[in-house]
DNA sequence: GTAGAATGCGATGAATCATTCGCATTCGCG
DNA sequence: CGCGAATGCGAATGATTCATCGCATTCTAC
């Protein structure tokens, strides 16, 4: 869809003195201010540099360019929703469909509480996206869903679980995302987030036992 | 979430002659190959204009900037795609549920045939969302949509009505979003519209008739 | 045919940014 | 203390891009 090249964007060195270490921090701190209240098109280095109170030299000291910045901002909120994810979806003391209610609550809670920084992130997707870092951090999320699918769907044709597989995978990310666009309190969300369980309820139970249309 | 200002979008004049027709035109167009072959972020005026082989300051004729040419494609895509599910969902000829069915079809062929100019002026977005315009253009879709939805669920009570509409149209347009977006033959399209379809009905068809989890 | 309006041109101003590089400062260790 | 390495700095660079303006060309109405 655009970028040619999808070029370094791990981090260029670890820090090893103690004083590098806060600044890596102070620097993902201010990015996160900067994209907050600027926004995705201001977010620039020089802004960036400037909230965190260093200089512009010092963000190619650890971030090899803008999008690294920006990835691992992104990266950081994948792993810990991931982990959330994981937690509930392989807590095998609940029967499944209560499990993926349950996952559905914490991922539309999770994409609301980070609504500006997600949104702004989302905008900036185009300087990060196409990295393989971040295809390699897809797919370890979608093998979790695999494996609590298999579990969710055990008499469904293999065909057709395939394609629920994709099709939760895809709701649950597409409507939350699209839904924590706009600001919600807390009691829409929960509102929310039930209906759209109710939705891949009623969908994944008629998978298993059938009712004509 | 960024633009401070939303400034003019509209288009500057109308063409009055003949020739100035036919540079809109090759503008739009020259527009959409750029935006396809180039991507969202090497969309530049200086490209478009060469592309539809005519100067920088004509493109300044009609549009009175950038996002005033983008808004323009995702517009006219709003407008054909709006007109093609309203006729759908307006056609009392045949049942709800299965006007439901068409549509969910309809949408994701229609998003899926023109992916690549989508999926670039998704990234292109930021650009002229903010802009009243475009607010204006998303209302009317959504009344056409709040108007089904009273007929597709006369029983289910209000309170859950206005919550199921904001869902079924989150979920159509977002999940079609998402999948459009890598490329997709026919048979896939096709079931995955199926599926989604499915996904919909039971989750309507539970609300109508409420039966326990 | 001609005047005046509409249209078209493209060099140019002005602004914004990502990234680099040479030098200054600080740290850790013997 | 003092040396070398790690860290930090920020002006300078080079590239890109939007948008404008004065002038040239074309069209239309009379």
């Amino acid at each position: 869809m655009a970028k040619r090249k999808a070029p370094q964007i791990s981090a260029r060195k670890a820090p090893q003195q103690a004083r590098s270490n806060d600044l890596v921090a102070a620097v993902l701190e201010a990015a996160v201010q900067v994209l907050v209240k600027q926004g995705a098109t201001r977010f620039t280095m020089a802004r960036v540099a400037e909230k965190a109170g260093v200089s512009v030299g010092s963000l190619y000291q650890y971030f090899p360019n803008k999008a690294a910045i920006l990835f691992r901002l992104q990266s950081d909120e994948w792993r810990e929703t991931g982990e959330l994810l994981r937690s509930i979806l392989e807590d095998t003391a609940h029967p499944p469909l209560q499990r993926l209610r349950r996952t559905v609550h914490a991922f539309v809670r999770s994409e609301c509480d980070e609504a500006a920084v997600r949104g702004a992130l989302n905008d900036a997707a185009p300087l990060y996206r196409d990295a393989p870092e971040a295809k390699a951090a897809r797919a370890e999320s979608a093998a979790t869903l695999h494996r609590f699918v298999t579990e969710l769907l055990p008499t469904t044709p293999h065909r057709k679980r395939v394609l629920a597989e994709d099709l939760l995978k895809t709701t649950i990310s597409a409507v939350a995302k699209q839904f924590s666009e706009q600001p919600r309190s807390a009691a829409e969300i929960d509102a929310y987030a039930d209906a759209l369980a109710d939705m891949l309820c009623a969908y994944v139970e008629r998978l298993e036992s059938p009712t004509p249309c």
